[in-house]
RNA sequence: GACUCGGUAGCUCAGCUGGAUAGAGCAACGGCCUUCUAAGCCGUCGGUCAGGCGUUCGAAUCGCCUCCGAGUCGCCA
């Protein structure tokens, strides 16, 4: 095992408290569970953290809002549409009343300082949002180790900034403290000029927590292409402050999902929720299977099965780095290079075996595998564990995405000319010996991308 | 403006530590189900690898320049 027990932690998924989960933070979650799968399979320990955007300024406009113009019920019954809503709803107000920006700060400032009634909403605000989100997680399969978001390091920042003073790094600077960095690299702004706390001093807090509390030798952040700069800087602070940890901050950065060539997310009005995107992807996976398949048993579990692990594999087989054009009719779009296709293939070899209870005695005929298309699929299986490997070392699912196409595609194939349970016993378990390699790695394979393996579809 | 990342078939993407005729899926067209699931298989069509210059025996791949697109560049995260 080359993890060797190296214990990784990951930080991805970490949507934003009281916003709906978007299909950005889709990307997050789905690499970084399978990144995690892939590094546990190499004997990694995974510590798999979902650093939960649940603090900042906003809080202060929606607690504002909530208590100017907020219903209980209404949130109760619909949270995250709702808080949304109050949140809108103060932007559109505060524009004529200029006050209420300075009453937002205010309030933030004193739910930082522990004000009873303002924290109490914070906490009901950010539970609610994560019953939400935990409805996705459970239709992704997808859980955390942690779930300790920004709030959590709320109270452990100082001792981080009283380093940085005491080693002499933090410079006064425009009335904000920073810490300048190398040539080309913008300094780092530890603290704004009223004196509260950034998004780099979280990470530095959470970074140094995280090597000491879980002894992580590395940190990944799943985070997207636009935060780049950030963990430069990152490293480059905790360089300076004189640790040797710089290469194990390591940001596996991610593209933008787009439509029609154009950033899918929040824009004017139109927010592309995560969740109508699965229930989409699920109801035409049910009706493939009312017109493939309607005497099948369980369809609607096979129908989500299917589904969602249609847009696991959409992504996935995609390079994280770049941007990736997502097009609904696409992914409505069961053939091809896609996830059910992975999943059609492991069914078909599975009803091989609902034939024959095959069991391997070794008396098989290895003289069949050196023909030609046999022998392309037998090195294409041997190359299985060597393609996690670029994986972990890449960070990078694609590699195993692609690598699961080609393989399926060997493998349907050969399936299309040859007839596996042929009446010769010796042929026909070596045949059979070849599907159950093949079984193995395509299912193991989806296992570790994170998707679902089924029976029958 | 500076830096970073992209530009490969009509569309979506591989290939990029240099190596032989540049690959796959979708779309289009044509075949294959009395036999293990046709969500499959087989075939046809389709590319001056953005453009130029250079390095090299050899470049989609490495370097430089230009064009186009995206992102980032102190008090958001």
């Amino acid at each position: 095992m080359v993890g060797n027990g190296e214990v990784i932690a990951i930080d991805y998924s970490s949507p934003n408290i009281a916003k709906p989960f978007s299909i950005g933070h889709l990307r997050s979650t789905i690499i970084g569970h399978a990144i995690g799968n892939c590094l546990e399979k190499c004997g990694y320990k995974v510590i798999r953290i979902n650093h939960l955007g649940d603090f900042g300024t906003q809080f202060g406009k929606i607690i504002y809002s909530y208590l100017h113009f907020g219903n209980k019920e209404a949130v109760k019954a619909n949270p995250i549409p709702e808080l949304v809503k109050l949140y809108v709803e103060f932007h559109e107000r505060a524009k004529d009343q200029p006050g209420m920006e300075e009453e937002a700060r205010k309030i933030f400032k004193e739910l930082e300082q522990g004000n009873k009634e303002y924290h109490d909403l914070w906490s009901w605000f950010r539970e609610v949002s994560l019953e939400d989100y935990l409805k996705v997680y459970q239709l992704l399969r997808v859980s955390f180790d942690s779930y300790d978001g920004e709030a959590f390091y709320n109270d452990k920042m100082q001792p981080v900034i009283d380093e940085l003073q005491e080693k002499g790094l933090l410079i006064e600077d425009e009335g904000a403290m920073i810490v300048p960095l190398e040539e080309g690299t913008p300094p780092a702004l530890i603290q704004k000029t009223d004196g509260s706390t950034l998004y780099i001093t979280r990470d530095l807090a959470a970074f140094f927590y995280r090597k000491r509390v879980y002894q992580a030798n590395k940190v990944l952040y799943v985070v997207g292409n636009e935060q780049k700069l950030h963990f430069q800087q990152l490293a480059q602070v905790i360089e300076k402050m004189g640790y040797p940890y710089a290469k194990d901050i390591i940001h596996v950065n991610f593209g933008l999902v787009l439509q029609d060539g154009k950033k899918m997310s929040t824009r004017k009005g139109k927010i592309v929720r995560l969740e109508d995107v699965l229930r989409e992807a699920i109801r035409l996976s049910r009706e493939y299977i009312e017109e493939k398949n309607p005497d099948l048993a369980e369809k609607e579990l096979i129908a989500e099965k299917v589904g969602v692990s249609a847009i696991i594999f959409n992504d996935l087989k995609n390079y994280r780095g770049n941007d990736f054009e997502f097009n609904l009719e696409d992914s409505v779009n069961f053939f091809g290079q896609t996830g059910p296709y992975l999943q059609y293939t492991s069914v078909r070899i599975k009803s091989i075996f609902a034939e024959d209870t095959f069991v391997f005695d070794g008396k098989i005929d290895l003289n069949w595998f050196g023909s030609d298309d046999v022998f392309d699929m037998v090195k294409t299986i041997s190359f299985y564990p060597g393609i996690i490997q670029r994986c972990v070392q890449e960070y990078a699912p694609s590699i195993l995405a692609k690598y699961l196409l080609t393989l399926a595609t060997q493998f349907n194939s050969f399936y299309g000319k040859e007839k596996i349970l042929v009446s010769d016993r010796i042929e026909r378990h070596t045949k059979l010996h070849l599907c159950r390699m093949i079984e193995f790695v395509i299912d193991d394979g989806m296992r570790l991308l994170g998707m679902q393996i089924i029976e029958k579809m």
